[in-house]
RNA sequence: AGGGGUGUAGCCAAGCGGUAAGGCAACGGACUUUGACUCCGUCAUUCGCUGGUUCGAGUCCAGCCAUCCCUG
């Protein structure tokens, strides 16, 4: 059987192919080109697909004896996540392009590619694991088994068809136990770092890459007090995020946080570390992952950003995309364009994005 | 012109004769497939200036400068 692997030059889907490959799988290894650096203004560095990168994929692909690719997506890329990314910031959201990343990339245009190439299954290095329920007839997404690596939150968007056609090899592995058959495997990345910031903003500086790219300055606005009072000039609405307070530019006799943020009159509204406690959202475009919208309000535990710790809350659709979650503590800075992703134990309800 | 107050890091600010707290900001790092949050670290050889007293002065004294308030 053939299977597609979506291969970053990193140690993750660099192990994911080698298990694959020891599975007895057809492997073709890709990396997909998701957007050149001079594009984006840059003539050199270190980003998710950069010369580096592919170069790392090509050996690991070179020393498992895989044919290997690179698919050119930069327009989708760009089309699908990029513009969105930007779009968010101007109107006062704070995106998380990792996830229509996920979404439109490796799980829909990617996964069309498999199929042309009569693929049976995208293979990707997520922690995160795909479970096939008898019961219900439903593929079930659910945690990874090493939950300090838990990367379910980013893969809420998945469909059933996709999910059907999705191999996450790590889901039941350690990143320690990744890391040593990468050693073993003398991959060239094995002991490359994790962590990338936003793949196509490298020195995780997004605001100026946003001027840069749309070469318009972000206009500059008011910080004011939640009572309205001015406190003074800020930057524009993209420098900032909701329960931000470095980087503010601007000098207070206390701690002050990012509360709201105005696009129409392009003011940044600062407060207290406890105004920035709530109990309740809605979130849009939701996908119930693991089966249809539930007729009645349902008890789950939620995340709210990436890298939380579930909280307990109560789930009630409000229609076809819409979902009212209320928690049962208050929770900090909720985030209008973040994801608040649904848990029932293991398993992943559903997720959508933030208003 | 006279009376009073104040001058300590980018900002706010302790200090009251014994060798410059703290907060905010900034910067660096950790964490991290998003942004934040959080955590750790760095950040005044020097207290408006000049003299003086003292073993020792940001702290006391004198003069000057700056600034604010009040009265003319």
């Amino acid at each position: 059987m053939k299977a597609l692997i979506a291969m970053s030059g990193g140690v993750d889907s660099s192990v994911a192919a080698c298990l694959m490959k020891e599975a007895g799988y057809d492997c073709i290894g890709v990396t997909m080109k998701l957007f050149h650096n001079e594009d984006i203004g840059l003539n050199r560095g270190h980003t998710c697909c950069s010369l580096d990168d592919v170069e790392d994929a090509r050996s690991v692909a070179y020393n498992l004896h895989i044919p290997y690719y690179v698919f050119n997506f930069s327009d989708r890329f760009r089309e699908d996540v990029i513009e969105p990314f930007i779009s968010d910031y101007q109107n006062g959201r704070t995106p998380n392009p990792c996830i229509n990343c996920n979404r439109y990339l490796k799980f829909e245009k990617l996964f069309h590619r498999a199929k042309e190439l009569s693929c049976e299954y995208v293979v990707t290095g997520h922690y995160a694991r795909i479970e096939y329920d008898e019961n219900t007839q439903r593929y079930l997404l659910k945690k990874a088994v090493d939950t300090a690596k838990d990367q379910s939150y980013m893969l809420y968007a998945m469909t059933q068809e996709q999910l059907q056609h999705t191999q996450f090899p790590l889901g039941s592995l350690t990143k320690p136990e990744v890391r040593a058959i990468a050693e073993r495997h003398s991959f060239v990345n094995a002991q490359k770092h994790d962590s990338q910031d936003i793949c196509f903003v490298p020195d995780g500086n997004y605001a100026a890459f946003i001027e840069q790219y749309t070469g318009t300055a972000c206009p500059p606005g008011q910080f004011t007090a939640t009572d309205g009072t001015v406190l003074g000039p800020h930057k524009g609405i993209i420098h900032y995020t909701i329960g931000q307070h470095r980087k503010l530019g601007i000098n207070l006799p206390e701690a002050m946080y990012v509360c709201r943020i105005c696009p129409d009159t392009n003011n940044v509204v600062l407060g207290r570390q406890t105004d920035l406690f709530s109990r309740e959202l809605v979130a849009d475009n939701f996908n119930w992952i693991a089966g249809s919208a539930p007729q009645e309000p349902v008890r789950c535990k939620a995340k709210i950003r990436y890298r939380q710790q579930e909280q307990w809350a109560t789930a009630a659709p409000l229609d076809d995309s819409r979902v009212h979650l209320l928690f049962d503590e208050p929770q900090r800075a909720i985030t209008p364009g973040q994801a608040a992703v649904l848990y029932d134990g293991d398993i992943v309800l559903g997720g959508g994005t933030i208003v």
